[in-house]
RNA sequence: GCCCCCAUCGUCUAGAGGCCUAGGACGCCGCCCUUUCAAGGCGGAGAUCACCGGUUCGAAUCCGGUUGGGGGUACCA
């Protein structure tokens, strides 16, 4: 049943896709489909001099990545825009923002503000210097008409002030209940439009929001102290107040607010590292709300039936790296083979165009290599860290070769003996099943720890001491490379000796 | 400075007056499994529920204050 609540998220495309916006999208997107209702994107791009193409296209690809999608806007179904309400650009909505500013202007509600940038930089350090808060001196508020007219004579352009009346502003806030804020403390008159024309954050917002219908306002606790703002705003263009609900911030680690300073805040980022949409999805819902259950993984689709706005956390979360690790590790093991091979090739072949190895696998190839790699990825890029020795050369270091116990003369005896039997097993069933036992007997009959021979025989035909099973590894090698690269450390050890 | 908001293990959180000698998860530490590394299993340390006062027979849960943290204070969004 088709539902009006509507909900939107508005990105300005001022940099890329941010984890922050990522999650309040989530969180809308999420309570839009919980209750059956429209979610829309729209592009607050009026700050033109940030804004670029680039950071849209960012923005958009990003959330569609993630699996969020949205029913009016910008990219909707692969079309450039749709939706009942377009265009979804507020540069593209600049008549309806002159529209309204007019109808302040004309109610009084508003008027035009011809203080200079220096003026203004004057009052508000006088203001400092007397140890008031920051507000606008009012100068402009009342000007006759001969005083604009002698304004607007020197030349000077008019931005336009919205009179904030005496009082206090309150709302019924969806995660944190009512709050009351006095508008004396909202810095005076504020300008919804600037000197050259444009329209102002606090001011498009509303116009938009209540011309695209939205019935709930749901957004980062920074907007907070702003709400009263807008719902004057709504008030004098005679528009119904939405219902507000603000979110937690997700914080640095060190509890400020989340900042490219001292976190990776582009999506980008994580999705280039090799993490997957649902562990990013799976940490973004949980930040900030939990199903009061004790699950904590879960998909997108049963998020969308379990998503409720009151189980929000109020105080702000920490952002959790390892956590976001761990939660990507359980997803990557829950990805059928087919799914998990083909989000790999991207990384196995951007590692190769990096030189990190040789050549990039085919598909099958790795497909051959996932019971031994998938429980030990943490991120997808980490597949060269478990397997990258297959797709690239090795020169053997005589120093690593000798493990913990061992001496240098154990190692080359060991490596040699170990070398002839697997010479002389049967290239038939090269298998790990096929390989172990000779190699077992091997130990017994020297009266060695089979843990120091396969470390030496890990060491040489990996460079690495920690490795997916010995035996599975040899096979993905081949009975070719492995004897060779066992040679070369022999070679390698005689040498230093 | 002023305004607003928040406050349970290091972190994310469960908890909506008695079920709490506060539960789960990440991380950490042990043990098991084991050729290394993971994964998995089992166990452990870790929170006098920021503090102080109330209300109540009874408070992590309600009220007030304090402290701490965060956000906002633009012709940015």
């Amino acid at each position: 049943m088709p539902s009006d609540i509507r909900v939107r998220i508005a990105p300005s495309p001022t940099g890329p896709l941010h984890i922050g916006t990522a999650r309040t999208a989530l969180f809308n997107y999420l309570f839009a489909r919980r209750v059956g209702g429209t979610f829309i994107l729209r592009l607050e791009d009026t700050d033109v001099a940030r804004s670029t193409a680039a950071f849209e296209r960012d923005i958009l690809d990003g959330l569609h990545w993630l699996g969020i999608t949205w029913d009016e806007g910008p990219g909707v179904a692969g079309l450039e825009e749709a939706g009942p309400y377009a265009p979804y650009r507020q540069m593209l909505r600049l008549d309806s923002y002159a529209a309204a500013a007019e109808r302040l202007l004309a109610d009084d509600a508003a008027y035009r503000c011809y203080c200079t940038a220096e003026e203004l930089d004057a009052d508000r350090r006088e203001r400092e210097a007397a140890k008031l808060p920051p507000a606008y001196s009012g100068r402009c508020a009342n000007l006759t008409p001969g005083e604009r007219a002698a304004r607007e004579a020197e030349g000077r352009t008019a931005a336009v002030r919205f009179r904030v009346r005496k009082g206090v502003v309150g709302w019924n806030d969806l995660v944190r209940d009512r709050v009351e804020i006095d508008t004396a403390n909202l810095g005076g008159d504020f300008v919804i439009v600037r000197g050259d024309g444009t329209p102002l954050y606090h001011f498009t917002v509303v116009v938009d929001d209540a011309a695209m219908q939205i019935s709930h306002v749901i957004r980062g606790e920074e907007h907070v102290s702003n709400t009263p703002k807008h719902i004057l705003l709504f008030e004098a263009l005679g528009y119904e107040v939405p219902v507000f609900a603000h979110l937690p911030l997700i914080l640095n680690p060190d509890g400020s607010k989340m900042s490219k300073r001292k976190s990776q805040t582009a999506v980008a980022d994580y999705i280039a590292q090799g993490f997957t949409r649902e562990a990013l999805v799976n940490y973004f819902a949980f930040l900030g709300w939990s199903p009061g259950t004790e699950e904590d993984v879960m998909d997108l689709a049963t998020l969308e039936q379990r998503f409720e706005l009151d189980k929000v956390q109020k105080g702000g979360a920490r952002f959790d790296r390892e956590r976001l690790e761990w939660l990507n590790g359980q997803w990557i093991r829950r990805l059928a083979d087919d799914d998990l091979v083909a989000r790999l090739l991207p990384f196995t072949e951007a590692a190769a165009a990096a030189g990190v190895i040789d050549r990039a696998p085919a598909e099958d190839e790795l497909t051959a290599l996932l019971p031994m790699v998938r429980e030990r990825l943490s991120t997808l890029a980490s597949i060269t860290d478990v397997v990258g020795f297959l797709w690239r050369g090795l020169t053997p270091d005589p120093a690593t070769l000798v493990p913990k116990r061992w001496d240098a003369a154990t190692a080359l005896t060991g490596l040699t003996a170990a070398r002839d039997v697997l010479a002389a097993h049967d290239p038939v069933t090269w298998e790990a099943d096929e390989l172990e036992p000779p190699l077992r007997a091997l130990v017994e009959a020297r009266g060695w720890k089979a843990g120091d021979l396969f470390m030496a025989v890990r060491m040489a035909v990996t460079g690495q001491a920690a490795t997916p099973p010995l035996f599975d590894v040899l096979v993905a090698l081949g009975r070719e490379r492995a004897l060779a690269r066992l040679d070369a450390a022999i070679a390698a050890l005689a040498a230093a000796a």
